[in-house]
DNA sequence: CTGGTTTATTTAGTAGGCTAATAGTTGGTG
DNA sequence: CACCAACTATTAGCCTACTAAATAAACCAG
């Protein structure tokens, strides 16, 4: 058992991988003249997927806080990529939309990110995914438990 | 190849599972009544581990940005857990240590972390932990080449 | 229908990450 | 010596993250 310096070690590792990879996603998209960060990227890419989402749906679904997708929302609103309609039935939500600006942002951004992923998945294989998968899942459920 | 989800799954999975490890270790803190931050706690154990070390060798080692390491520094200093020293033969740099109130902090935060890190690794093992750096290292890599 | 609870969203405050710009320092070179 | 390029730390500005608390609407029990 000479697990000190991984045990050290992992929670770093993985903190400067995801670091690696938003950058390398932001500089793509910058270098694109794509006006989005990666945040905004992970928000319009969930409206576009489940339109008429909610906000606190969508941070369910993206692990965000409801006060940054707020934030997000109004970012990318200002922007004209999204809509903010009311929701029939419950006035205090809103239902999420792309306008047609937002979609033609989408398309142009997708095969950018589409890129960044093979990029970083580069020659690993379905074995690898399976192993990756298992380990992180495993580490989170490990904080996921009774408290 | 039936990739198409996992490439779109890794990025957030990665994402996720970091999130989930602040966030306990951050609650832990809490807890335990230790006035640190995750990031904090960075910066207050590599100082720990290196005393003298400047505030770029810090940022560079803790894949910070020299201005967040200097933020983070200046809190650490207000707590009375941090000292810049000017160097000796380079008016331009700072060398830091720990007060006795940091070593006492990070004597008590040891502990905490290394809790943490234990319950998140959970009964993974060596095997396990070669696979997690092999295919973390290679996505990391795949960043780190010429662009 | 009235009051209390729940849910969705927003606001405010503190912290961290990135970029660009700046002040001061150092060291090499004409 | 003077100049210039590189380096160290800082500042400012924007964006994101999280928390706690406020607001507003909806729901429910009596």
């Amino acid at each position: 058992m000479t697990h000190h310096s991984d045990q050290r070690a992992y929670f770093f590792k993985i903190d400067t991988t995801i670091k690696k990879i938003r950058n390398a996603l932001q500089k793509r998209l910058n270098e694109a003249g794509i006006d989005l960060t990666v945040d905004q990227w992970v928000l319009l890419d969930h409206i576009s997927r489940e339109e008429g989402i909610s906000q606190n749906a969508l941070a369910e679904v993206t692990y965000k806080d409801p006060p940054t997708v707020t934030r997000i929302i109004d970012l990318l609103e200002k922007k004209g990529l999204v809509e903010r309609r009311m929701a029939a039935g419950d006035r205090r939500k809103f239902n999420l939309f792309l306008t047609e600006k937002g979609v033609a942002c989408h398309n142009e951004a997708f095969p950018v990110v589409a890129e960044i992923r093979r990029k970083g998945w580069g020659e690993l294989n379905e074995s690898d995914y399976q192993q990756f998968v298992r380990i992180m899942d495993s580490i989170y459920n490990n904080f996921s438990e009774t408290e």
